[in-house]
DNA sequence: CTCCGTGCAAAGATTTTGCAGGAAC
DNA sequence: GTTCCTGCAAAATCTTTGCACGGAG
């Protein structure tokens, strides 16, 4: 939501007990400018090499899964290359458009119980995917 | 839920307009013959190999996305390879247990406003995916 | 200085595609 | 007989791994 400056960046990491690197600060800032924040390894690796053309595709994978455990993002696996979502409020959801395959932030009414305890199991996450298609596919007409 | 025996099979099949092959009735009756119904790829080919040696792997993903499309099946994306659920109770939600990671079905509690329509979005389809740990896994000291 | 992160390349896993032969209807 | 399915093999996609160098703390 709020835009945090680029020296925040540095920060944020350290906060996390990452070390800081030119090749995390250009990842997680990917995700800043991005809007919506969404993307998958390959979208990262494509932004992020404009500012540091030699960073490695293993090093956006190594990257991004090293900011999942830290928590500051979350992946969202669904059709195709997971996506990693920069918004940590636990409260929203995703809607996938199947046309465009882009994902969308949404808040369903009626999804607060979904946090309730299943018997016999230990829940540690919960996702909810919806699927269909976007406003702006569904003007097209094919 | 029901047992279906073998000769029902092909009669399905014919129902959705499908053509009744060796192949489609051994990759229909592996999901049958599964306890919980939630294979991937390779364990249908796998299974399905047992009573037909020849099967090919792209044929079994050639016939799940056909049975996908026919609603015989229904794909659960996730962490690794596709699950293909044959349960297509429209009110249950699975739990994958991130140790061994299986995939079960559950029933939660309050997740029935999930149908509300999504303004801006026409949703066709939801997934809800629990993570978490089994009871099994979970009384593993590991 | 020490440790951890990075880059490179190669392998691994999953899924898709093209085409010719063959079976279902 | 016509149409659609299957098998084989190869490629495309997405992700992980091993190892040596180099920069962060």
């Amino acid at each position: 939501m709020e835009a945090v400056g680029r020296q925040d960046t540095a920060a944020l990491l350290r906060e996390r007990g990452l070390r800081v690197t030119a090749q995390r600060r250009v990842i997680l800032e990917a995700f800043r400018e991005d809007e919506g924040g969404h993307l998958t390894a390959d979208e990262v690796h494509t932004r992020a090499s404009e500012p540091l053309p030699e960073l490695a595709r293993a090093t956006v994978y190594n990257t991004l899964a090293e900011f999942v455990r830290a928590g500051l993002l979350r992946p969202i696996e669904g059709r195709g290359a997971t996506r990693y979502d920069a918004n940590l409020d636990e409260g929203h959801h995703h809607f996938r458009c199947i046309r465009c395959d882009r994902l969308f932030d949404v808040h369903p009414v009626g999804v607060d119980a979904l946090t309730v305890a299943e018997p016999g199991f230990r829940v540690e996450r919960t996702q909810v995917l919806l699927e269909g298609v976007c406003s702006e596919c569904d003007a097209v007409p094919a």
